[in-house]
DNA sequence: TAACCCATTTTGGTATGACAATACAGGATA
DNA sequence: TATCCTGTATTGTCATACCAAAATGGGTTA
């Protein structure tokens, strides 16, 4: 009896919240609508403008609609992507804790290994082509550690396109989000850019050579490596 | 400019929710603590009790406080379940398009490749004993499928436990959380579940043998094989 | 005709005051 | 001493008002 009067305390603006998630699921709101604005929503659902406008934050935070100061709200059908942007805030609270940063680089390293695995299984022809000239950017920037930073993202970024998986392109940029500021205070210099250009080409040699074994021996070094050099440099803070 | 001016042009309430972000990172607001009341806030920061109001629930949204109706809000530092809960509901939203739940079961599937090649080459004593252990309930529950389930997911959340990690573990109840309803139509049968047990039972087998690649073969047979059940039952609906 | 400019309206952001429902603490009472 | 009750604090909700920015519409101008 207490559980359930206490269930039922619920936010009024759960009500409505509830009922525009159903309308974006099944499409009565399109991607591209605007929202009903406050003022129309007090009227057709009967609450308070606090109560309308509580709704709206919440569908906001929820990463449903694209609320910019001024604007009208806008539906927005959500993607994986979608679902990075809302988690990011709290990753980046969550990052700031001892250990965190080293359980999500391992997370890393497993889908990667996986990945390397795949590419050297199934990569096509183009798959094989884009490594590839990732590759030669990669070797292009060795001297720009700024630049070749972005090349050393993107090949890694490669391997994430190869499955043609939406949820792992957003995966690639979560990772390069959450993990690059905490190696920005990481010293580039162009003869770590050569060793990591080296290990990539290991691992793009070892693909070539459909040895997935040795693929993963090697990017699983490369990323260790990787790490070695960030908590270098947390010691030195 | 005009961008800059744009960004300017911000809620107050960020203001107040950056705040306390810092707070709760840098301990002065230690888990368990009472946020301020709304009313004090309000005096505090000097804004209206919409902005204090507004603040508080983008907190809670974040999952960086707990707030039910009535009470104070209690500070929460948030961990890698935290940020899961923080996303469910948008990753329940998302699993209703079309290719939506293939696509994160494909992630599962990397994820678990990559785990038993782990446990096959890292596996402890205890770790053996452990997969032993739900393998005998496993097979306990073979007649009955409700509670094979359950042993199911224990088994495959083995795995998850052997790496020491908890953004693994709480990964592996992301998949179970969101994944089990869309396992929710699928005919349970004694037969199914004879045939899962002795999938787990050959995986097992690979990882006692320290075989990865076996391993990792079985897994992927396993799970490809959830799949085809999965997606025969949507094309029933 | 088409592009531009300006005043009005709309909209979100904020402030303020009020009331109901509930939680909590401390005093009154058996 | 234990229990009940009542006052107070707190959140949830409502109503209203004002402001600044953005959308809008119409008229003007090249």
């Amino acid at each position: 009896m207490t559980k359930d009067a206490v269930k039922q305390r619920k936010r009024s603006a759960d009500k409505l919240i509830a009922s525009f998630e159903g309308m974006i699921r099944d499409g009565v709101l399109a991607e591209g609508d605007a929202l009903p604005s406050e003022r129309e929503i007090v009227q057709e659902y009967g609450v308070s403008r606090t109560v309308a406008r509580e709704a709206v934050l919440a569908l906001s935070s929820k990463g449903l609609i694209e609320a910019r100061p001024g604007f009208r709200p806008i539906v927005k059908q959500p993607g994986f992507d979608t679902a990075i942007t809302v988690v990011s805030s709290v990753v980046e609270q969550i990052l700031q804790q001892p250990g965190a940063v080293r359980s999500l680089f391992e997370i890393r390293i497993m889908m990667e290994a996986s990945l390397v695995r795949t590419a050297a299984e199934d990569a096509s022809r183009e798959d094989i082509a884009a490594l590839k000239e990732a590759l030669a950017q990669n070797e292009e920037e060795i001297e720009n550690s700024e630049a070749f930073y972005v090349t050393d993202m993107a090949f890694h970024g490669i391997l994430y396109q190869i499955p043609d998986n939406p949820l792992l392109l957003a995966l690639h940029k979560a990772y390069t989000d959450w993990l690059s500021p905490q190696w920005s205070n990481m010293p580039r210099l162009p003869k770590r850019n050569q060793a990591n250009f080296e290990a990539h080409n290991r691992i793009f040699e070892a693909i070539l050579m459909r040895d997935a074994d040795e693929a993963e021996r090697h990017l699983r070094a490369h990323l260790a490596s990787a790490w070695d050099q960030v908590r270098a440099t947390f010691k030195e803070l």
